[in-house]
RNA sequence: GGCGGGUUGCCCGAGUGGCCAAUGGGAGCGGACUGUAAAUCCGUCGGCUUAGCCUACGAAGGUUCGAAUCCUUCACCCGCCA
């Protein structure tokens, strides 16, 4: 049987872990628990968690039981990010927000009844143990546990301490909040390994340390690379901001485009982090896309891989329709009214009555620019198609002939930003 | 608690009474070149009913014909001292 942990080093999903032989040997003598936890800091998942959920999976697939918290208490404190402080969300927005994220995480490892030997995910929200907790006991029970000269050089914390932000209580104790879940989940479902980003080490190894000190148990944790593009920024943004899980902040098609937009280098290096196929297969993959950049293999694999993950295959079949039809720069008339409404619904569309507007405004109820200014600015610059014609007037309206096939005008800002117009009776 | 420094557009950062919607860099956006890449070059980069107007330089007041720039109070951050 192959080694789990010899399949995440090979896929690069591993930047740290506790002793890795203890862990190796602890894997192999049965079915572990394990867990990863997801902040509710906003209203969904983001391409950012997709890796955990490739370490939840692997791990699941090896046989071993997932755990998944939802932080409902966490995400009222916020865990220090290393520029500024936090803006506190409201309970009744984090309470939401919960069970958006739950029910987002189902598809990445709910197994169905018929598949044999694999284990179901249990979910856990902190909040549960968290809120009954008062400051006394909390102060007595748990903070008792902690050294400040160990919180303060955990590196979340000594960044913000000498950055001009500076750090308040609140964030500061995050730590505590989350050593203590692993505390919890060790007594409740006897977890014994915990797998988050590498910017979670610190926080892991707290948890670690709490569980040494009062249960006399040794756990571990994993840690997964930060994600890099070549080009040092940050990974997981695209035109619109954040790449969401969810569908509607982030359309199937937007999704797919993401990964098919991706540089050839980091979609090469991206490969087999995100790719569940067989070593030979990504190499394979990667070797094509070295010889033929052009043809994105290693791109289009991502693309095809993940957003079927993330949204099923038939979403999947739709989002590369719609990007065939669009980018294909053909005759848009020769489009049938179908696969133009298809296509279009993928990318975005509004549906306009009566008098139709401007070429501006529609750039604008698209969504494709952010205002008239910007509208007009495009269409200054050159960067306004209506159904691939530059267009030279913002104020323009199109005429009676410019419909396409089922009432349809493709509207389109630069090379790849696309949406549709449908004129309705 | 005391003293000093700071808070400028998405970010960094100039600007110390009119020439400031605000220098410069980065990010973003558009164009050219390509492969719906990268790099490079060029342009653009608050909003609107766009030769004009409106809103903006932590918040609220004030001085002035006129304030991002001066004064007052408040909030927050940083440093030193206690």
């Amino acid at each position: 049987m192959n080694d789990v942990i010899d399949d995440l080093h090979r896929r690069g999903l591993i930047a740290q872990s506790t002793d890795e032989a203890a862990l190796r040997a602890h894997l192999a003598e049965g079915p572990v628990a394990y867990y990863a936890g997801f902040d509710p800091t906003a209203q969904s998942l983001h391409v950012g968690h997709l890796l955990q959920f490739m370490v939840l999976r692997a791990l699941q697939r090896a046989g071993h039981q997932p755990v998944v918290l939802v932080g409902g208490a966490t995400g009222l404190i916020g865990d220090p990010r290393p520029s500024s402080e936090r803006q506190l969300n409201d309970r009744e927005t984090v309470a939401g927000w919960v069970e958006r994220i739950r029910e987002q995480v189902a598809p990445f490892l709910d197994v169905p009844a018929e598949t044999e030997g694999l284990r179901g995910p249990v979910y856990v929200n902190n909040l549960e143990w968290t809120a009954p907790v008062s400051a006394i006991d909390f102060l007595r029970d748990i903070g008792k546990h902690f050294r400040v000269s160990q919180m303060l050089a955990k590196e979340a914390v000594s960044a913000r301490l000498n950055s001009e932000a500076g750090i308040s209580y609140t964030e500061f104790s995050y730590q505590i909040l989350q050593a203590n879940d692993y505390r919890e989940l060790h007594r409740r479902h006897g977890v014994t390994l915990q797998t988050g980003g590498s910017d979670q080490w610190g926080n892991l190894t707290a948890g670690i340390d709490l569980v040494r000190r009062t249960e006399g148990a040794k756990v571990h944790a994993l840690s997964t690379p930060l994600v890099t593009k070549s080009d040092g920024t940050k990974f997981g943004k695209s035109e619109g901001g954040a790449v969401w899980l969810d569908p509607s902040l982030t359309s199937p098609y937007a999704f797919f485009q993401f990964w098919l937009n991706a540089d050839d280098g980091d979609a090469r290096s991206w490969l087999p982090l995100y790719s569940e196929r067989p070593a030979e297969e990504v190499e394979a993959l990667i070797a094509e896309s070295i010889e033929r950049p052009a043809a994105r293999t290693a791109q289009r694999a991502l693309a095809e891989e993940l957003t079927a993950l993330v949204h099923g295959p038939e979403q999947l079949r739709q989002a590369e329709a719609a990007g065939r039809a669009l980018f294909g720069r053909d005759d848009l008339t020769a489009l049938g009214a179908d696969t133009l409404a298809a296509a279009l619904q993928e990318a975005g569309s509004v549906t306009v009555d009566g008098e139709t507007p401007s070429v501006a405004q529609l750039l604008q109820l698209t969504g494709l620019v952010g205002s008239l200014s910007e509208a007009r600015r495009t269409v200054k610059e050159g960067g306004a198609y209506l159904n691939n014609d530059r267009v030279t007037d913002g104020d323009a309206v199109p005429g009676d002939d410019a419909w396409l096939a089922g009432g349809w005008l493709v509207l389109r800002r630069g090379k790849r930003s696309v949406a549709g117009v449908r004129r309705s009776s």
